[in-house]
Formats: structure tokens, sequence, C-alpha cells
DNA sequence: CAGATTATGTCAGTCGCTGACAATGGGCAA
DNA sequence: TTGCCCATTGTCAGCGACTGACATAATCTG
């Protein structure tokens, strides 16, 4: 479920990062939970009354913390509308990471998000949240200027970090040969085709259907790029 | 060069806009005016100081209006900064409707970058700000988190618009036929890729330069959609 | 030259966000 | 257990982005 630094500081230093296989030690249990009280308190305060219409401080008090705590797990109000999504981004990575070598990169990319919309979606729950509510958080990102804004962001570093796996798979430098970065652009652009498609879409088809349009988007992609369409 | 209405306004109504051929008139010439002032004078304070480190005020105060009036133009800091490129893109969508009905959707494409980018480059004045400080507040952008994160909303607003156009110019209608969408998404994602190398390199390569990237990102389109890389 | 429009300035206020400092409380060694 | 160290939190004060409301000044229309 990747770390999340709690904001400005990445210690690094001695040790205060949980020793491999240990208990986390009530400290940081407390703060596990505070965060995640953070983003679902967040969640159901923005569906409920809209992002803009949120304030800090509504989010921070429903939680019982000052509005400096929020501020100190998250560095700005997008970020906590955002987070559910950081993690589903994260265990794609982890999906990509441990696919077979045989796959074609782009067969590797493909077969990544279909399975990490798979387990996301039958595990129900993504550590809080089920994937309903994710989608309904979709379908407010997209709404949202701000949140699309900071959204596109985050997945366009996420896409540095597929460049690198992919370059490390095929063993390439990034920096030479270009067609890591080309793939990934690629990768990232049809994806949010299908994102965006969906959350057009007024029927919230569950998972599955999210799965079933990301196929007919990669299965476009030929088409897209061939010659003339019209023959 | 695309009206950019002033903001929260669209009046459309009787006919406040200017009449086809008609002359301005004071009052357009002088809006006109304070906004090109406003632009210039944000581009000069941003790259000399930062975008952080400049205050809306500043702005304000170096044009001689008030802070007020900045915002009756630009929504937020971020759309003066991102203005010159907003002009840029508009050019382009241009390029893209005039481009011969025997291109492949895709070359229309290619060739409608490539053109913008000469042109703008030879003009050498887009109206305001050379080519030359619209390449360093490209990197300004890509540094500045804010700044990107509204670039990349507006890049894929006009991604939109590209599906539109492609759509019209092959009689197909997007909702049906998903390739305008995934060839939008694509090329914009590959020009997105160049232009990221290309405010990577310390080497401030002009146009031409920039050009010469674009061109080699699309040539790596098909080989990096390709099997595998490894034969 | 009126009188209708429209841009602009002023004012006051909300909200996002941050630095500084003090207080609380868990982690840990003696 | 005791007591020290340090991390987390709360409080406070403040800056800067942004907005609504209203008054004023400028342009445009006839």
């Amino acid at each position: 479920m990747a770390a999340h630094a709690p904001h400005p500081d990445a210690p690094t230093g001695p040790v205060p990062v949980t020793p491999p296989g240990r208990v986390p030690g009530l400290r940081e249990r407390k703060k596990q939970q505070t965060r995640d009280a953070l983003v679902q308190a967040a969640h159901v305060l923005f569906l409920g009354q809209g992002f803009a219409q949120t304030t800090v401080d509504e989010i921070a008090t429903a939680v019982d913390v000052s509005q400096r705590t929020f501020f100190r797990y998250f560095a700005n109000k997008d970020e906590v509308a955002l987070a559910v999504m950081a993690d589903a981004e994260d265990y794609f990575i982890e999906c990509l990471r441990h696919r077979p070598a045989a796959e074609t990169p782009l067969q590797a990319l493909r077969a990544s998000i279909v399975k990490a919309w798979r387990d996301l979606g039958s595990a129900e729950h993504t550590g809080l949240g089920s994937i309903h509510s994710a989608l309904e958080l979709m379908r407010m990102i997209e709404e949202t200027p701000t949140l699309l804004a900071a959204h596109l962001r985050r997945v366009t570093e996420q896409e540095r970090v597929v460049v690198q796996v992919i370059a490390e798979r095929e063993g390439l430098d990034p920096a030479l040969d270009l067609r890591p970065t080309v793939l990934a652009a690629v990768f990232g652009s049809v994806l949010r085709a299908a994102h965006l498609s969906w959350t057009a879409d007024q029927e919230p088809a569950g998972p599955e259907g999210m799965i079933a349009l990301i196929e007919r988007h990669f299965d476009q992609l030929g088409p897209a790029l061939a010659g003339h369409w019209r023959s």
C-alpha cells in the first residue's frame, strides 16, 4: 500500500520507519488511523456537498484534529481527495513489476492494469473505501478543474516510474532509447481516454465494465494509428 | 489569436463582440492592451524571481491596475502564466483545420505541430513575447507543480477539440468510433514526451531543435508499440 | 449632450496554507 | 517504574489567492 510519507519530511535517517516484519507500534498505528479517518471523512464530505464547498476545517474537525494537523498529513486539499487513486496506481506498478519477461512491453502494461482493476475490484476495500466510492471519486475529479489538474500531474509522475520499470525490464537506458518513454506516454493516454469515457457514461458500470472499456480502447490503438480510415 | 473571454462571462447576447471586419473600438483596444501588459509583466516577474515568489499584487501594480482587475482578466495566477501557450495551441488547431483531406489523420496532426512551431518560431513574436521567452516559460511550467497541473489540464481540453476536428475531417461520430479519441490521446502524449525531453535538456536549442525532437519521438511510435524489442 | 453600458477601484471577508512555539504523550533505557 | 528524548499535535499569527458588493469613472449609443 506504499507508505506515502506524511509530507515535507522523508526521514530516511536513523530508523523511524518500521523495520521489515516488526509490529508498527502504537504511535505508527495511531498515525495511520488518523490518516485513514481524514481520507474517509473527506470523501464523505466531498461526495455529499462537493469539493469546493467543503473546507479543510470541516474535514479536520470531523476527525477531531486541528487544521494544522491536516496539513501535516496532506500537502493540500487536493491530495486527500486523490489519496485512493494514488494507492491504486501504486498497486498497478507492483503488478507491472511482476509480469513475466516473455510478454511484450505493451502486453505487460495492458495485462497489469486489467489485473490491478480486477484485484482492487474484488478486494472490495482497498484498505478503505470500496471500489464503488472510488468510482464516484473519479467522476468528481473529472468535474472539478483543480482536482483534475492535480490528478493529471500525479499520473504523469507515475508515467516516469513506468518508463523506469519498462526500461529495466528490457535492459535499456531511457536516455538513449525513446521507446520506453513513448510507450509509457501512449499507454497513459489511452488509459486516460478510457477513464474519461467511463465517467462520461451515465451508467455507473462496475469494475468489470471499466476493464471492458479499457480493452476496447486498447484495441483501437492499431486502427487509430493506421493509414487512411476510409478504406 | 482567439478571443479568450475576459473570464466568468461569455456574453454571446446582443453583440458586444466585434462584428467580423469592424475596427475594435477604443474600449476593446484598451482591454487588449492591459491584458497584454499583464501577461508581459507577469512573465518578466515570473522569470526573474520565480512563480511562487511573485504575488498577484506585484503584477497588478506593475501594470498600474488593481488586484481586482487582474482577476477580471485571469481566473487565477496560473492562467496568466499559461496565456502564451494557450495562444500557441489555438494556432495549432487552426493549422490542423487547414490540412489537406488527403493526409492520414496522424500525418495531418504531425504536420500541423511542425508547421505551428515553425511559423511561431519564425514570426519571432506571437503578438507578444518571443519564442525564446516562451521556451523559458515551458521550463518554468515543468518545474512548478501547480503550473504543470494547470497546463496538463489545458492540454487535455485541447485534446477534445482535436477529437472533434479529426472526427469532422473523417466524417465520424466520436461517440461511436473510438479512433479519433485514441488518436488524439496518443498524439497529445507523444507531444508531451517531446516537450518533457526538451525541457530536460540543458541545451536551450531553438524552435528547430524542438521540431527535430518531436519528429524523433513520433518516429518511435511504431517501434514502441511493436512486439518484442529484443530481436 | 444625455443615458445606458461596461470597465475599474475600493473594501471587506473567506479560505488555503505556513512558520514558530508550546504542550502532550508514546518509545525506550536505566 | 521512572524519567528523558523526541515525535505528534494544538494554538496562534500571518500571508496571499480569490470573491461578492457597491461606488466611480470611462466608453459607447443615439
